[in-house]
RNA sequence: GUCCGAGUGGCGGAAUGGCAGACGCGCUAGCUUGAGGUGCUAGUGCCCGGUUAAGGGCGUGGGGGUUCAAGUCCCCCCUCGGACACCA
């Protein structure tokens, strides 16, 4: 500790503490660290260094608050995808994505913006209310226990959050909203016309003035009421239905599409899930379809997230085509009508509702004998494939593979194209799930169809004229139509495209048919049978849901003595969701007075998806205490307004892992959008630019027994193999977890190395975006860095600061400026690891001429341009170096562009293509000058022996290659 | 199976088509120390040569190609990771 700094400003370091005869006294240790942590982070805490003003409301700055000015500047708002507080606490790999926003916003800040740098809770949903079923307490002590666990180690990293804006999706605060914002979902429509939602009122608006008709043709006024209503409703982006969800008795409750995996099973807990009709909330998600698909053009977002969002919203042109049979049409959906003439049979998914229908009593004369599945009827056949196919489970259907099964259901129906008749058979491998779940099958065009007609012996047509040495399989690609000709219509000879374009018109014009879009995407299942929800705004009557109005809000979730969900054998599909609140009766029944006088309702006691509450939490840190509006447009327009035309406006960066890459981050856009198109928000995006940060991965040790054992344990031993108390071990690289015995916590390195130590060695592992594994060997290396740089300006023995104000030698101001360069664009494009190795090239220099003191000229750009990564460090060295403020806001050193640049540069020569010699010449000199220092060097006349240069090429700057 | 992404020293990783291996860990030697540790200094891709050397060759998963010049661009293949998985 300095005897030359104030007692009060920086942290004091404990002379008293015993240290070994020989370590010096002022050495920056872990101890040190702490002391200086804790100082600076009470400082930043009792200054408001991080409160980001307001432009209105009740975080504006206060005249004359030294922060006052920071909204006229540009604005920079950064955020992490916010945690979920988990029993677990934090472990090393968490805070990665935290630091790299802290350690971008703490750059931005000093290169001129007013940064907002917020951080919240995600604290409802299935896992808070399973770790409270386990350690039988509410789930509100637990959530809340693990959210200040949370802060206080969040707050051990020195995050520069602004605190005021804090908030867990929990806070009756902030569910009001939540609420609130479902009000504004269920009270809109979609418009098609104009290609966004619009209150629910314009509709009943548009149906009262004869605008648009109703279903049946009669009046909007000789409709009854609940006639009305039932229309309305069937028009809401929030609805309830009745239909195939996927319920999961093991959980207890019904899951979105996006929670199933690919085998039937739920995401968390990996329970069997089945398809089940129940009535349940759903959201209009399918109606943004193509919004959501095209805005993500204008995103700043990697191509992988993207690629994922594409997919799963799954939108394919084609064309809907009818082919009549003796009992009616069947509608298909097909990408590839121009394949229309290679039709050879259709196949119907065997819950398709024309099945029973159509289905023919008796055999037709000379069905082969594979077609009838060994039934002495279709209806039996059918019947017993049909059982067959329910019968198997999503895993069975994995592991059979995709052998084609199907039955034959004793029918044709006719080709429009051509009038050609064509078996109609029933299989597992057309979906009732998507497009109209009957297909017409090409085998001369798809795979599947081409398998399932070997199977079945039927015939194969081509009708895109494949390359001349393809056979044997379905040809998907281009090629000019053959085989495509009747009296009604010819494709023959046209491209793939021009062969669509004719027959949709074709269809269109005869009415056979017409051009249609298909999406994968599937309507957002809104409801969860769990306490640990959002409750929703909506009451019953005798007709059906009523939402609240909003001075009912908020909609409290209700104290019940048994919280626990109501699980099944996960295996017993037949069983029947009871949503916890259901067991709370004085609350269920309510008295209100909804516009009809006072009158007894029911509550919805279904809660939302946990979902829910990160759907729109970056619009909440905008004006957290806003109690009339979720946010006021004057606020969000400053943060997330649109820059200009094309731009989507949102949060400028947004950091988080990928799982989120069709959940969360399709359902916020989703809300946003809706949001945006009823007025509230000026952004049509929620996040302009995000990053998936990678994942840090950890070496889980196991014994023979295949046991983990515990990894900080195991030693390396001669050989390169992995030793755990004598007995050998094997490693294998993957998840952090307690199970796995190889958490390594924040909180350790912390307090082994400082938190400073930590961000750096976190950052310089790598690359943002790349998982990369846990080494606490290395964490060192960074622990070093920092001690050096101390050491650079502090005399370990008296604590003295040892910078002096002598100018910096010409060659270490150069190396200043090549770094101080390198480093802010490194920053600018969240190159940490790259901008560290810069920073410690830099001091590593300062170490070699320092002397007897540092030069001021490279000490305090260096501690500025370290401040981002270890800010606690940086502002101590700052105080010592004389200065009384934080240097949260200090400029960030600017680069001379004559000093990046060299005095002289030294061109490698290469002859032949390997470097053979180097000459060293002035920085401007010109290609001519370049060119014969290059050759009159000895080393490159030696390898030309005395023959004439064929070529010689001088890239500026760069090199010179000799070609001989 | 399809679609993405990635393969560089013992390890994590650097390299706008222009000197491969920045920076760090580890390792080796020396100094410091009673010793250990810390700290400091030097070295550290592989092979040949040599040893106060000078030098040379080979090297970015494999094979081909484009180029004066390829880790980087193009084609084929292998391995690993991720996503989707009968979506008509």
């Amino acid at each position: 500790m300095s005897d030359t700094t104030h007692g009060d400003t920086p942290a004091m370091v404990d002379r008293d503490r015993p240290v070994a005869a020989d370590i010096p006294p002022h050495r920056y240790t872990a101890a040190t660290a702490a002391q200086i942590e804790q100082h600076w982070q009470d400082w930043w805490e009792k200054h408001g260094t991080f409160h980001a003003p307001n432009p209105v409301g009740p975080l504006v700055e206060p005249e004359g608050s030294p922060r006052a000015g920071l909204v006229e500047r540009p604005k920079l708002y950064a955020m992490d995808m916010f945690p979920y507080p988990s029993g677990a606490g934090l472990h090393v790999g968490h805070p990665l994505g935290y630091i790299a926003t802290d350690c971008y916003t703490r750059f931005k800040r000093m290169t001129g913006y007013n940064v907002l740098h917020p951080m919240g809770f995600d604290a409802f949903g299935l896992p808070a209310e399973q770790y409270a079923v386990q350690t039988g307490t509410h789930p509100e002590k637990t959530t809340s226990e693990n959210i200040v666990r949370y802060r206080a180690q969040l707050r051990r990293l020195g995050l520069a959050y602004d605190n005021r804006r804090s908030f867990a999706t929990i806070d009756v605060e902030y569910y009001r909203w939540t609420q609130w914002i479902f009000l504004q979902i269920f009270n809109s429509w979609y418009d098609p016309k104009r290609h966004r939602a619009r209150p629910i009122a314009e509709l009943e608006m548009e149906f009262a003035q004869g605008k648009r008709s109703t279903p049946d043709g009669r009046g909007w006024c000789e409709l009854t009421r609940a006639e009305q209503r039932k229309i309305i409703d069937g028009h809401r982006l929030a609805y309830s239905s009745e239909a195939p969800v996927n319920w999961c008795p093991g959980l207890g409750t019904v899951l979105a599409n996006e929670e199933v995996t690919a085998d039937g099973r739920s995401e968390r807990g990996n329970f069997p899930v089945f398809r089940r009709s129940l009535r349940q909330w759903m959201m209009r998600i399918t109606a943004y379809a193509d919004r959501l698909l095209d805005d993500l053009d204008v995103l700043d977002w990697p191509e992988s997230i993207k690629l994922m969002q594409r997919n799963w919203i799954g939108r394919s042109h084609g064309a809907y085509i009818d082919f009549p049979t003796s009992a009616g049409a069947i509608r298909v959906f097909t990408t590839r009508p121009d394949t229309v003439f290679g039709a050879t049979y259709m196949v119907l998914a065997p819950e398709h509702p024309l099945v029973d229908q159509l289905t023919a009593t008796t055999w037709p004369k000379n069905t082969p004998e594979a077609w009838t599945g060994g039934a002495v009827t279709p209806a039996e056949a059918v019947a017993r494939y049909r059982a067959q196919a329910s019968g198997k489970s999503e895993v069975e259907r994995q592991t059979e593979g995709r052998d084609k099964t199907g039955v034959f259901i004793g029918v044709s129906a006719t080709n429009p194209a051509d009038d050609a008749k064509i078996p109609v058979f029933v299989a597992d491998y057309v979906l009732m799930g998507y497009g109209t779940g009957a297909i017409m099958a090409v085998p001369g065009q798809d795979e599947r169809d081409w398998e399932f007609a070997e199977r079945f012996g039927l015939p194969i047509i081509r009708t895109v004229r494949p390359p001349e040495d393809f056979d044997g399989e379905a040809y998907l690609g281009d090629g000019p139509a053959v085989n495509s000709s009747s009296d009604k219509v010819t494709l023959d000879g046209l491209s793939v495209a021009d062969a669509k374009r004719t027959i949709i018109e074709w269809l269109e014009r005869t009415g056979c048919g017409e051009g249609t879009i298909q999406y994968k995407l599937r309507d957002w299942l809104f409801s969860r049978q769990r306490y640990w929800g959002e409750p929703f705004p909506v009451v019953y009557d005798e007709h059906g849901p009523v939402a609240l109005p909003d001075r009912m809000l908020p909609v409290e979730l209700p104290e019940v003595g048994d919280y626990s969900p109501r699980s099944y054998d996960p295996d017993d599909e037949h069983t029947e969701p009871m949503p916890p609140l259901a067991r709370a009766a004085d609350w269920i029944e309510v008295k209100l007075d909804l516009g009809e006088g006072p009158k007894v309702y029911r509550r919805e006691t279904n809660t939302m998806p946990n979902w829910a509450g990160s759907c729109w939490y970056e619009l909440r840190y905008l004006d957290p205490r806003n109690s009339e509006r979720l946010v006021d447009p004057a606020n969000e327009r400053y943060w997330m307004g649109p820059r200009g035309e094309g731009d989507p406006g949102g949060v400028d960066l947004y950091v988080g892992g990928q799982e989120h890459a069709v959940l969360h981050l399709l359902y916020a856009r989703f809300w946003h959008k809706v949001l945006h198109d009823l007025g509230h928000v000026s952004s049509s995006e929620p996040f302009r630019k995000l990053i998936n940060q990678g994942y840090i991965q950890a070496y889980t040790y196991r014994d023979q027994r295949g046991f983990p054992v515990p990894a900080a344990e195991v030693v390396e031993d001669a050989s390169g193999g992995y030793t755990w108390r004598g007995q050998p071990v094997r490693r294998e690289l993957g998840k952090m977890g307690k199970s796995l015995k190889n958490v390594v916590t924040p909180d350790e390195m912390c307090e082994v190395y400082g938190a400073d130590t930590f961000r750096v060695y976190e950052m310089s592992m790598g690359p943002l975006e790349v998982s990369r594994p846990w080494e606490t060997r290395a964490v060192v290396g960074s622990y070093r860095f920092l001690q050096r740089v101390w050491r650079n300006l502090v005399d370990e023995w008296t604590g003295q600061c040892r910078v002096v104000d002598r100018p910096a030698d010409e060659a270490t101001r150069r190396l200043l400026h090549r770094v101080i360069d390198a480093v802010r664009s490194d920053l600018d494009g969240l190159r940490f690891n790259t901008a560290i190795a810069k920073l410690i090239e830099l001091n590593n220099r300062l170490t070699q001429v320092s002397g007897d003191g540092s030069s001021r000229e490279v000490a305090e750009p260096l501690v500025l341009m370290l401040s981002p990564f270890a800010p606690h460090l940086a502002e101590e060295l700052w105080r010592r170096l004389g200065h009384e403020d934080s240097l949260a806001y200090a400029e960030f050193p600017v680069a001379d562009p004559d000093l990046v640049k060299g005095e002289t540069v030294v061109y490698p020569v290469q002859v032949n293509g390997k470097v053979r010699g180097r000459v060293e010449v002035a920085a401007e000199a010109d290609p001519d000058t370049v060119r014969a220092a290059a050759l009159a060097d000895e080393k490159v006349g030696e390898q030309l022996a005395g023959r004439e240069p064929r070529k010689v090429i001088v890239v500026p700057g760069r090199m010179v290659s000799v070609v001989v």
